[in-house]
DNA sequence: TTGAAAGCGTTACCAT
DNA sequence: ATGGTAACGCTTTCAA
C-alpha cells in the first residue's frame, strides 16, 4: 500500500493525506483522524527512499568498521557504545547504518556515504593520535562526532570521551597506595589515542610516586585474550615481577588472569589487577570496597550523548563544535586490589 | 555531483551514463572508458535513495535490537556476529542497518522496517525456546535468516546455528573424566533457545554418568558480571559446594573468577571454570592442552555465514529455507580445568 | 550504440 | 482546508 493507492482510497488527494500523516496544522482534524484510521487500517508506511529523495534527508547515522578496527569490535565496549547510540538515534527516529571496508580505506566509506547520500552524519570511533580522519570528514562537510579525541588535532571538531588519563592514574595511584612499587600497564595499541592518555595518566602517578618507570613491565597491543594472556605470562617470568596488573579491557583481563593461575600464583594475593573497561559498579552495594573506577557503563553513556550531540548538529546546522568530557567511575574490589607486596 | 550534471559534462545523456557505469554490454568502450574517468574525476556517485527507487532494492539488511536483548548486545559476542556479518554484506555491496525498539516490539520494527523498504532482508538474533518472530517474519514473505533456532517452531525457516548442546555436554563430560561430581552451570536465560540447549547439553552428561543434577548448582539470568558474581558466590557458600563451574560466557566467567578469588578459593586448584564463548585458541600453540571448545570465532563466522545465505536467498527467491549446523571447537586450559578435588 | 521519456513514492510549492 | 503538479535522482522501456 502507497499513498496513491491510500488516498484513492480515501477519496482524497496525496497532499492532504501526506499533510495529515505528516503533521500538518492546515489540515481538518476530522479528516485526519480519518487519514491516521485508514493508514493503521491498511497498514500504511511511507516509503523511506522516496521520503529520503523528496525531503532531502536520509534519517540515518553512518558508522564505519575496518578490518584493521575488527579487534576494537570485538571488544565489548564497542557494543557497549552502539547500545547507547543506536537508543539515541531512535530516539530522534534515526537508524544507524553500519560499512565496512578493508583495511584504512575508511576515509574513501565515509566520502562514498556521503556523496551517495546514505547518512545525514557521521560517527568516528577510536581516533588516532594522529587521525587525517577528522579533517576528512571536515572537509566532507557532514555533520559529524568522534567517540574519543585526537590528540594531534588542533582544528574543531565535536567529541564526547572518558578522561581516560585521570582514570588510569587515580588506578596507579590507589595501587602505590596499597604499597606496590612494580606496577605492570598492559595497554592498548598506542596509536590510538585513549590508550596513549591511559598511558600519561599511569606515567604521571608513577612520576608523582618517585618510581621511575620499566618498560619492561609495560606492554601495548591490540586487546584480544592472547596478548593479554602473552603479556602477564612474559612479565611475571621477568627477574623483577609485576605485584600488581593495570590492564585496559574485559578481554585481556580474562588472558591476563589466566596467565596469572598457570604461573601458580593467586590473584588478589600475590598480583593486584584492575581492569578498565569493567563494570564493578555492583561491588558497592553491601561490601566494603575502595570506590574507584568502572566504564562499560561509561561508554553506554558516551553513546547516547554522541547521538544526542550529532542529532543537534543535523537538525541545527549553525551550532558550532561541541565537546564533552566525561569522568569515569573507579570501583576496585576489595579481593582484587588487596595484595599482599 | 548527480547523474544530469555528469551527463551534461560529457555531452551525452543520463541513460548512455547510467548504463555505461553499471556495466551494460550495449555501450561503446571508449565510451564507457570516457565516463568512468569523468565520474572518477568528478567524484561522481548515484545517489542511493534515488536508485533504490528506480530498483525497488534497498541494499540494506535489517538489524533490530530490543531493550530486553541490551544485556545480550553487550555480550561480546553480538560484536563478533556482528562484524562477521557486516564483512559478509560487503563483499556482495550490501550494509547494515540497525534499528533499536523499547521492550518486545521487535516484530512491529521488522513490519515497518519491511513496509518502508528500508531492506531487502532481515536478521534475528537470540530465538527464543518458543519464538513468534518467525512465523511473523514468514507472514511477512521477507527473506530472513535466524542466528540460531527455535525448538517449538515446526515451519521451516532458514537458521545457522552453533551446537551448542553438544558443547556443553563435551564439557561437562571433560569435567566429570577429571573427577568431578558437583559441577555447577551458571547459564544464560532459558527462555532463549541456546541457553536451554546448553543446559540439555549439561544435563545429558550427568545422565549419562549416572550424576544427579542438583538445583542447587544451576542458574540462569542475564549473561552480566554481577550475575556471574553472585552466582558463584552462593554456590560456594552452600554445604557441599561445587568444585567445577561452567559458564556460558566471557563476561560472566570475570564475576565468577572474582567471587572464587574472594572466597579466598585458587581457580584451577579449588575450582575449575570453563567458560563457553572464549577464544583459547591460542592455547593449542605449543602447550599440552586438552582440546575442546571455544566459540568466539565461531560466532564470528556465523555471521559471515548468515550473510551470505541470506544475500542468496535474496538474489535467487526461489530457493527455500537452508540450514547450517556449525560444530564449535573446545579448547579448555590446562591450568583452568586441572583441579584437585 | 545512443537518447527521450516514463516511472519509482514521496514532499512541497502554488493555486483555489 | 484541499488539490494539481513539479521535483527529488536514478533505472528502464521503447524508439531511433
Amino acid at each position: 500500500m502507497n499513498l496513491k493507492e491510500l488516498s484513492k482510497a480515501l477519496g482524497l488527494s496525496q497532499t492532504t493525506v501526506s499533510r495529515a500523516l505528516n503533521g500538518y496544522p492546515e489540515v481538518n482534524e476530522a479528516t485526519r483522524l480519518r487519514v491516521e484510521e485508514a493508514a493503521r487500517r491498511f497498514n500504511y508506511r511511507p516509503n523511506s527512499r522516496a521520503k529520503g529523495l523528496a525531503t532531502g534527508r536520509a534519517m540515518v547515522i553512518g558508522h564505519v568498521i575496518s578490518a584493521s578496527s575488527q579487534n576494537e569490535m570485538v571488544n565489548p565496549i564497542f557494543g557497549d557504545f552502539v547500545a547507547g547510540a543506536v537508543r539515541g538515534y531512535a530516539e530522534h527516529g534515526y537508524s544507524m547504518i553500519v560499512e565496512y571496508v578493508e583495511d584504512r580505506e575508511e576515509t574513501t566509506a565515509y566520502r562514498n556515504m556521503v556523496s551517495e547520500g546514505k547518512v545525514d552524519g557521521i560517527v568516528l570511533q577510536s581516533p588516532n593520535v594522529d587521525d587525517p580522519r577528522i579533517a576528512n570528514l571536515s572537509d566532507l562537510g557532514v555533520p559529524f562526532v568522534v567517540h574519543g579525541r585526537s590528540s594531534n588535532v588542533t582544528d574543531p571538531y565535536s567529541w564526547v570521551d572518558v578522561n581516560n588519563q585521570r582514570s588510569f592514574q587515580r588506578a596507579t595511584e590507589f595501587l602505590i597506595e596499597l604499597g606496590h612499587r612494580r606496577i605492570a600497564l598492559i595497554n592498548g595499541v598506542e596509536d590510538l589515542d585513549f590508550a596513549r592518555r591511559r598511558r600519561a595518566g599511569y606515567l604521571q602517578a608513577l612520576e608523582d610516586a618517585g618510581i621511575a618507570p620499566d618498560n619492561a613491565l609495560m606492554r601495548s597491543d591490540e586487546m584480544t585474550e592472547v596478548y593479554g594472556h602473552h603479556a602477564a605470562r612474559d612479565m611475571l617470568r621477568i627477574d623483577n615481577p609485576p605485584t600488581a596488573i593495570l590492564t585496559a579491557s574485559l578481554i585481556s583481563a580474562l588472558g591476563v588472569r589466566r596467565a596469572i593461575e598457570e604461573a601458580g600464583l593467586v590473584v588478589g594475593r600475590d598480583v593486584s589487577v584492575i581492569t578498565h573497561d569493567d563494570d564493578l559498579s555492583y561491588l558497592k552495594n553491601g561490601q566494603d570496597v575502595p570506590i574507584f573506577t568502572a566504564t562499560r557503563s561509561s561508554v553506554r553513556d558516551a553513546g547516547v550523548m554522541v547521538a544526542e550531540m550529532l542529532i543537534r548538529m543535523i537538525e541545527n546546522p549553525d551550532c558550532g563544535p561541541q565537546t564533552r568530557l566525561l569522568e569515569a567511575e573507579l570501583v576496585v574490589g576489595r579481593s582484587t586490589a588487596a595484595a599482599n607486596i
